[in-house]
DNA sequence: CTGAAAGCGCTTACAG
DNA sequence: CTGAAAGCGCTTACAG
């Protein structure tokens, strides 16, 4: 195999067609292609097809480093995080990407500690430095108005991902998370199960309430009472799962089914179960929220709720870049809800009380 | 909580400071500046003081739009690929995001299909559009010598990463799997073990072959003899690799050990063995490869050869961005090895042969 | 509805 | 070792 030639003569290599090139073909001037470009309304509709043959046969695209300079938009949009899970950051990030590429908008990642003490000057840095045209901010940066009041000041808009609590000046994109953890609840209750577990998520994600909420909403409406010794304090690691599962497997009477609030600290449901030789399903029905990749290499798998967490970056960079430049954002685009759905699995059986 | 206030008063916002502003206060020309940011080499040492003096007092950062726009480069560098697990693919662009973030570039991602069936497209897209810097080449790509030729004859510099086979045209980043999988498969023998089962990784990415000849070779070194049944082909999925290992469990004598090419058909091979109601590893021990999260959260938890994916990314970006512009790579920086380690964990137990 | 001019903040030749 | 000029490809006022 003959690997790497020399490189070809570029001698003939074309150039990438420019504005002026258009508009010289398009007989009009720069101005008018560029307004085409933007505003298409401003310019008579004869001219726009003229201009718009030319960019086809030139097969002229913007410059958008041209664009940014001249303009004042710098095409970068940010994604802030700290403490979610690698996977709910990629998949974010993912679809995040995926707008981006759609408007030519790229994304410049920050990551804080998970303490947050970088904050400060992770912002300064962002709003003093290249210029960013708009934040998106998942949990928990979501969740902190100090935060959010310094982009604001700054004038770079933002868009919340799964906020705690909505407010009417920030658009918002989430799911209906009290309700996806009430059906998990009501799909359990329908099972037999009475003594459910349940694992809480990290305190400072507004998240971990309203799932709570769900649940304790679905048993009240079931009339069944909940247990305190079933309800555990976790924060969305695996770690802190493991610790709560082994505490609830240890009550008597144990659990038989244990909700966890998100993947991983079902995942570690699990593996607490096996490590205590209890099979799943037949001993014990484990359930998480958010279905990432760990819920589908566990055995069983995992039967968990679908959290739309790609589509819910790309809706907010959508939002976002479509926000950019615009003088105020308007009532419409406040809250956006995506949709959520129940994935059977695995890893729930029903229960059959000992008789 | 009072929510969002108006924004501050921006009158007396500063405005960013340009070259032009370090050029008046160091009292030289804006070209002096630009030559002590980017190659120092030509300026009186005095000069550079000076100029770095002021750069400090005004905080100056050059703006990459107009640098972009005034060089010839776009501070743009891509990263491509297909079939890598989400994992695998999401370390490497934390780490590869790493070195861009240190030198002001950016990373734009493009994925294709499994089948490689829109390569063509999508490298004309890359070729003829916005023009990326360079471009980071992970398996399977980097095994396929037209793609990486269509790349060096448009003149964007490429660096591999884990190719099969070296090149001394191209730079590329690696570990030596071959070694690690050798370590492994003796660590295995260490302890006893004899009949190992061996998940094979996709036949398209050089690594398998890698990982199955340091298999075979410690084996030979061994005197064990490789049983044909024991030894499966997977293709890097949980998926295929819950079949291989099912395969492996049903064979007579069973394997005491399987080796698997990856973190993802490992865990697929205790969920099977799970399956199969065998515990691990009184009954089977379990080793893969890669240490990606999935190694953490099964129970027990993975032992396995960690691979410095990150790393690698890193490294890679870093290369690439100090060979643009650059007029030709010279020699140097062909190969950079980087170190691996095998962490043991919970899944592997000495072998005990029946009496 | 359309255009001529100036400028975004850098770098690349070209001089000295 | 240092500088004055031109220009990268767009957009933003400002005119008409």
């Amino acid at each position: 195999m003959a690997l790497f030639y020399l490189k070809k003569d570029k001698t003939f290599m074309k150039k990438k067609a420019t504005m002026q090139d258009v508009a010289d073909l398009a007989q009009v001037s720069v101005m008018t292609v560029s307004r085409v470009l933007n505003n298409k309304s401003l310019v008579r509709e004869r001219t726009v097809k003229k201009v718009l043959r030319a960019i086809e046969s030139l097969q002229f695209k913007p410059n958008t480093v041209a664009r940014s300079l001249a303009g004042k938009k710098s095409y970068y949009i940010g994604l802030i995080y700290s403490n979610p899970s690698d996977a709910y950051a990629s998949q974010l990030l993912f679809g995040a990407l995926k707008s981006c590429q759609k408007y030519g908008y790229n994304i410049v990642i920050e990551s804080l500690n998970e303490d947050l003490k970088d904050i400060d000057s992770v912002i300064k840095k962002i709003i003093g430095g290249q210029s960013i045209d708009g934040m998106i901010c998942p949990p928990p940066i979501c969740n902190r108005p100090k935060i959010l009041q310094k982009f604001i000041d700054a004038d770079i808009p933002i868009v919340r991902i799964s906020p705690e609590q909505k407010c009417d000046k920030i658009p918002c994109v989430s799911m209906d998370e009290k309700q996806a953890a009430y059906d998990m609840t009501t799909y359990l209750i329908n099972k037999n199960h009475r003594d459910i577990g349940f694992i809480m998520g990290h305190p400072d994600h507004g998240g971990s309430k309203l799932r709570y909420g769900g649940f304790q909403e679905s048993m009240a409406d079931n009339n069944i009472k909940i247990k305190d010794n079933l309800i555990q304090q976790g924060y969305f690691s695996y770690e802190s799962g493991f610790k709560c599962a082994e505490i609830l497997l240890a009550q008597n009477p144990r659990p038989s089914a244990i909700f966890a609030s998100n993947d991983d600290m079902a995942v570690a449901t699990i593996s607490a179960a096996h490590k205590a030789g209890l099979s799943i399903p037949g001993d014990l029905s484990v359930v998480g929220f958010d279905d990432t990749v760990a819920a589908g290499i566990t055995w069983p798998k995992l039967t968990t709720i679908h959290q739309p967490i790609l589509e819910m970056g790309e809706l907010a960079a959508d939002i976002l870049i479509n926000h950019i430049g615009k003088p105020s954002i308007d009532g419409e685009n406040r809250g956006h809800i995506l949709p959520y759905h129940l994935v059977e699995r695995g890893s729930v059986a029903a229960h059959k009380p000992k008789s």
